[in-house]
DNA sequence: GCAGTTGTCTAGTGAGTTGCTCAAGATTTG
DNA sequence: CAAATCTTGAGCAACTCACTAGACAACTGC
């Protein structure tokens, strides 16, 4: 039950992108020294992440990435799902990417212990992730008692 | 971001066992005919759950296993924690398996956006899965729109 | 006390995923 | 054109997942 670091890099070179939204560009070399990520990964994510039209990039010796939207107009999920797939914990309650079980004996059945609780962590995580924008993931300031 | 098979086939099998429970055993075979597992993977996690103090078993001809704790006692987060590791989606941000990220650059500074993050999701799957009991789960009959 | 049936333990294994590297090519600037 | 940068695709070692195999221990009935 974990993310996978590919989602982890991604938001963190986000944070980054976020602080120069609408300045100057950023190159994979600065985001990854920074954020202490191997360029060569790095830039995987990045391209993953224009590819779904959240940055644009720009080749050359004045070239790099900058966020093409407004971290207002971007969230986790958004993120998490481009990069980790779906966030459903099990794929039967997924809303995204939805696949029938097919070995488990409740599928026929009108209902299912597993997808009725599993489905409940799916609203949960959703709910959170949906609602969490690139704006407010990028100015947290205090940590809370944890 | 997906539990994996063992905690699926674990709570699967658990769901036979509480129909049985106070009554008498259920060999491994009868529960992974009834619910479609492989008798030896479904072993494997009899044994997990048994060590860790959720089932009784017997050997021989009349052997079998059965429920020890009752099902009200049970949560699915703790059969899920056995079988699947803590719930926490990055190690920085699990209650049972703390782990300071090595190579976040905010692991030293008092505050870091994806602690904050994570942590509200962890929080949320923690709180859901950890009042889910057994006999709740077990006793699901009819599904929700979904 | 032996045979047969069951659980117990340890190790192994094939397929797939994760996290990362490398090299060749395309595009832009000076 | 040369240098710097992004782009693409392939490759790979290590790990994990889902499962299998086999030797062993204990319980029951005869």
């Amino acid at each position: 039950m974990k993310f996978s670091k590919k989602s982890e890099y991604g938001l963190r070179a986000l944070l980054e992108l976020c602080e120069t939204y609408g300045g100057r560009v950023l190159q994979r070399h600065e985001i990854a020294e920074r954020q202490n990520i191997p360029v060569e990964f790095l830039e995987q994510i990045l391209l993953a992440l224009k590819r779904a039209g959240l940055l644009a990039s720009r080749r050359g010796i004045r070239g790099g990435y900058s966020l093409i939207k407004s971290p207002e107009d971007i969230t986790l999920g958004q993120v998490i799902r481009i990069l980790d797939g779906p966030l459903a914990p099990i794929s039967c309650v997924s809303k995204t990417a939805y696949q029938k079980c097919s070995d488990c004996p409740y599928a026929a059945k009108p209902s299912c212990p597993l997808q009725q609780a599993m489905g409940e962590v799916r609203d949960a995580i959703a709910n959170i992730l949906d609602h969490y924008t690139l704006s407010r993931f990028a100015h947290t300031k205090l940590a809370e008692g944890s």
